[in-house]
DNA sequence: GTCTTAGTGTTGGTACGACCAACATAGCGA
DNA sequence: TCGCTATGTTGGTCGTACCAACACTAAGAC
């Protein structure tokens, strides 16, 4: 989790070059994440947000589909939801037609922690981006979606 | 470090917000940045690359100021230098007044290895962006340099 | 001239995200 | 029925970014 830390006198070489620039932006906003996450996250991680929010929105899914969908590893899925699963903010039940296929379900209390992570990360969103003006942000978004469309 | 396996199904909730196209273009850039090193870069990393480009540009320094210099933690330099000295593309020497306190200086080798590490960079820069139009890398890039500017 | 404090290199940890391999077992198509 | 694929789980690895503690040196306070 790259943070604080940062270089003092970055070489030439390095410091116009987009990966360093892209490595640095995403240290600066992972590192307000891990802050923000830190302080009012309940000790969860950003694995934790990303499976309550498609659950959420997609409604009860397998491990498998949670995994594919996140975009997170099958064996990190099967551990975080173990994490949320003992706090209860979701449940797990095993697929009547498919005994080898868990069926996981965000809880009420699992919706409304996510509904204050929703809070927390939105603070962030207003940090990360508090350098650009207004014009500027939707700029830089639009770059990056199209970076990422390509 | 995130690769490929993107996501099927990014939830509405996660899709659009600045932390996530960041981490997301992170993912990218770091994705391509490590599958070039692992075909061109001599099985080197970037804490490698940063502090060959810091000794080139900067001179000959102690670990500490490299450390300090390029923004990586002093057990972490120790460990990439001892790499970088068993490939001969650095020395360490003991600074004569100062005798706790190495001097490290990069060798021809090491200048040469940089240097084809900077060919395969400007090669991985070129991936990097290349949804983009030339006009909008330059402002991807101005608008990266103001956010981490500020 | 001691005594304390700050700085240096090193070892050996931790955390987190992102992977991979192997396994038992369930379901399905040929 | 036989094999193949999919599923959840365990137990690893790697890279980046950190931290704590240690032995030791240098420099400043007194």
């Amino acid at each position: 989790m790259p943070t604080a830390h940062p270089p003092s006198r970055t070489p030439e070489r390095v410091k116009d070059r987009p990966t360093w620039l892209i490595s640095r932006t995403f240290a600066r906003s992972s590192g307000l994440l891990a802050a923000g996450f830190e302080a009012h996250g309940s000790g969860l991680r950003s694995y934790h947000y990303r499976l309550l929010a498609a659950l959420e929105e997609f409604g009860p899914a397998s491990q498998a589909d949670l995994g594919r969908g996140t975009g997170i590893d099958r064996s990190d899925v099967t551990a975080a939801l173990s994490e949320l699963e003992s706090r209860r903010l979701v449940v797990r039940s095993v697929d009547p037609d498919h005994k080898r296929r868990n069926v996981v379900t965000i809880t009420p209390a699992g919706v409304e922690q996510l509904l204050e992570l929703d809070g927390v990360l939105d603070g962030i969103q207003e940090q990360v981006l508090e350098p650009l003006t207004s014009a500027q942000r939707r700029q830089f978004i639009a770059l990056m979606v199209k970076l990422l469309a390509g």
